[in-house]
DNA sequence: AAAATTACCGACCAAGTGGTCGGTCCTAAT
DNA sequence: ATTAGGACCGACCACTTGGTCGGTAATTTT
């Protein structure tokens, strides 16, 4: 039981490692000796622990991708308010976040699926899968939203959910290019914009 | 001069096929005889022309990215009509061309800048240069359309230029995902929805 | 104390990588 | 007919890649 500690401290070692290089300098760029290198681990340790790299990133998305994605964009829209304004602080808390230049796991999947897609089948169904929730979960408050009273009824939700992931992917994209502040600064605008005209009318 | 255009010929078969694969596969995922295998031609032809592999996609950028940005998405949007037309026009046409699996240079542009990013400083500025172009081409055209009575005053023109191309850089990543045909008549229909509401309202 | 197991080391391998270079074929000028 | 040079060939080089494997030190189990 304490061996199993090691262990796993050794991979979540890796994994962390290896998802911030991947995501860096993309999966088929990065080496796996580049990660032992700043490890100061060999060889022998990671091939003792993973099959092969491409376990090694599966085991990435389940234990490190999943579980951020549902904890900082699927479960904080959730609740029972206003769509609109979970919608809006999620986004900014995601954004906010990768200003930081800490990982931003709405982009990392978007990033990823791009890199693998036509490559590497097995990891574009993980990816898209993971993909598909935080959609439907987006539709699903919308849904939600309109019997609640807080979405106006004329909204295609399916459509929104696209709009909203498609932009925020696009400016994540976009915010490598140096002024990413500002760029933030302008999508939140523009998507505070577009939300409320999804709402209900407000009666004067 | 007859020679000349024997050079010319080869270099562009290996320019164009170089830009399919670099695209499809990433830059650092194709190697050079990747491309010439396609070809069938050598190593020895490759380095006659280009002296090396990143100048070889240097000359990608300036003899195909370039002209094919600026004749799809920077022209089609400089005439004198209303904003809103050109630019949703322009978006579906791009859009269109995508869905052809046919090369889709917006996105390649994207794709490109966030490939090399923090890896070579050289080509990214290339290819940031080419986005600026673009970005300052959609604000240019809001500016005009709002001194030509099209666009709403108050409405903050850098602002949706951020927000039209990432909104498109980002779908386009998605619709490497499958279910395109949809995702792209959702997206158009949210722009067109949004490019509305840049207008000035109509009198009733 | 002995044996077994875990966690790790690092030399090694085959398959690629970008790039070089001496050579060859064909055309155009002399 | 000879020559010169443009366009191309393909063997070769140094280096990197993912992955293997025989070993070993430390810890547990017996």
């Amino acid at each position: 039981m304490d061996k199993n500690l090691k262990r796993m401290a050794t991979m979540h070692r890796m994994q962390t490692k290896g998802l911030e290089l991947f995501y860096k300098k993309g999966f088929y760029n990065t080496s796996v000796d580049d990660i032992l290198k700043e490890l100061s681990l060999s060889k022998g340790a990671f091939y003792y622990h993973f099959p092969s790299k491409e376990d090694f990133f599966i085991s990435i998305i389940q234990n490190l991708i999943v579980r951020k994605v549902y904890s900082l964009l699927i479960e904080p829209i959730e609740g029972k308010e206003d769509p609109v304004t979970l919608l809006e602080s999620c986004f900014e808390n995601a954004l906010g976040i990768a200003e930081h230049n800490e990982l931003d796991y709405g982009f990392v999947l978007g990033n990823f699926i791009n890199e693998f897609n036509g490559r590497n089948d097995e990891i574009s169904k993980y990816l898209r899968d993971i993909y598909k929730v935080w959609e439907v979960n987006i539709v699903t408050t919308l849904q939600k939203g309109k019997t609640d009273g807080y979405i106006a009824r004329h909204i295609d939700s399916e459509g929104v959910a696209a709009y909203l992931i498609s932009s925020y992917m696009g400016i994540r994209m976009l915010m490598v290019e140096g002024n990413s502040k500002t760029l933030a600064y302008h999508y939140m605008q523009q998507t505070r914009q577009y939300l409320k005209s999804l709402a209900v009318p407000k009666m004067a």
